[in-house]
DNA sequence: TGGAGGGGGAAAGAGA
DNA sequence: ATCTCTTTCCCCCTCC
């Protein structure tokens, strides 16, 4: 696809997350043509292939509650830490995630750092421990006060036996240099994500209108996540577990 | 000089 | 069993 259609359908993707927004903070209630800003929703790979909104929006119901999409823990957590503008949604509003199988049916990929990473730069919540630093060329940096802070929390959030610390973070994150994910540039706890990562965590990357357009039949909602993979060749099919989109 | 941050070798752990 | 991706430990270096 050209250049010049992806940055207007990325405009166009930008433009829909921002009325996401605006409606994430307040009550949720589902503006009158919102079905298609859930229809956006539901071809972005990140956001159809986090659990929950896999849940939510493939079923056959569509989902027309602001409260009931942003509403669950896997999508808004902060490390069991529900975010503090959802704490008062019931419980019985809480869908519960399934447990995603990948195609050819084996399990669940494992969450990657870098995925972790970019998940927390696209969390506000996480703003005192990471932050961009230029967000389009994918450069990010650690806060040196709460460095710590993120690196137990991605300990927990893999089950380490031990506690993660940012040294041990760091070396992991070294690592990355070697395959050119993520490289260290010469500044404090500054790092950079690889052009084609950055891409492929970038919800943007995903809304190809043509081929978006080229599978929705008419009166359907939405595709599953195996059709819109199945039809799209989709290359990043195992990151089910980001969960902040809309960055 | 000391502390913070960075670099990397090596081995172990965990999951697919 | 093998491979990948960390995780853990340790030591050393650089910079402020």
């Amino acid at each position: 696809m050209a250049s010049v259609e992806q940055d207007r359908l990325g405009q166009a993707f930008e433009d829909a997350f921002d009325v996401l927004r605006q409606h994430s903070t307040g009550n949720l209630q589902y503006p009158p043509d919102c079905k298609d800003y859930v229809t956006v929703f539901n071809h972005c790979p990140p956001v159809v292939g986090s659990p929950s909104y896999y849940n939510l929006l493939s079923s056959e119901q569509p989902v027309y509650n602001w409260k009931t999409v942003f509403n669950h823990p896997v999508d808004l957590r902060l490390e069991g830490n529900i975010h503090p503008s959802l704490q008062n949604i019931p419980e019985n509003q809480v869908v519960q995630a399934p447990v995603l199988q990948q195609k050819g049916g084996k399990g669940r990929k494992k969450l990657r750092l870098f995925e972790y990473l970019y998940e927390s730069l696209c969390n506000p919540e996480m703003a005192s421990c990471i932050q961009w630093v230029d967000k389009t060329k994918g450069i990010f940096q650690f806060l040196s006060k709460n460095k710590e802070k993120l690196a137990q929390l991605w300990g927990k959030r893999k089950g380490n036996r031990k506690t993660m610390t940012y040294q041990k973070m760091a070396r992991a994150l070294r690592n990355y240099g070697r395959t050119g994910e993520i490289t260290k540039i010469r500044r404090k706890l500054t790092y950079q994500f690889n052009e084609a990562i950055l891409q492929r965590l970038s919800p943007s990357y995903f809304l190809e209108k043509d081929i978006y357009s080229q599978y929705v039949q008419p009166g359907q909602g939405y595709l599953s996540l195996n059709s819109w993979n199945a039809n799209c060749n989709y290359p990043y099919t195992n990151h089910y577990e980001l969960s902040y989109p809309n960055c």
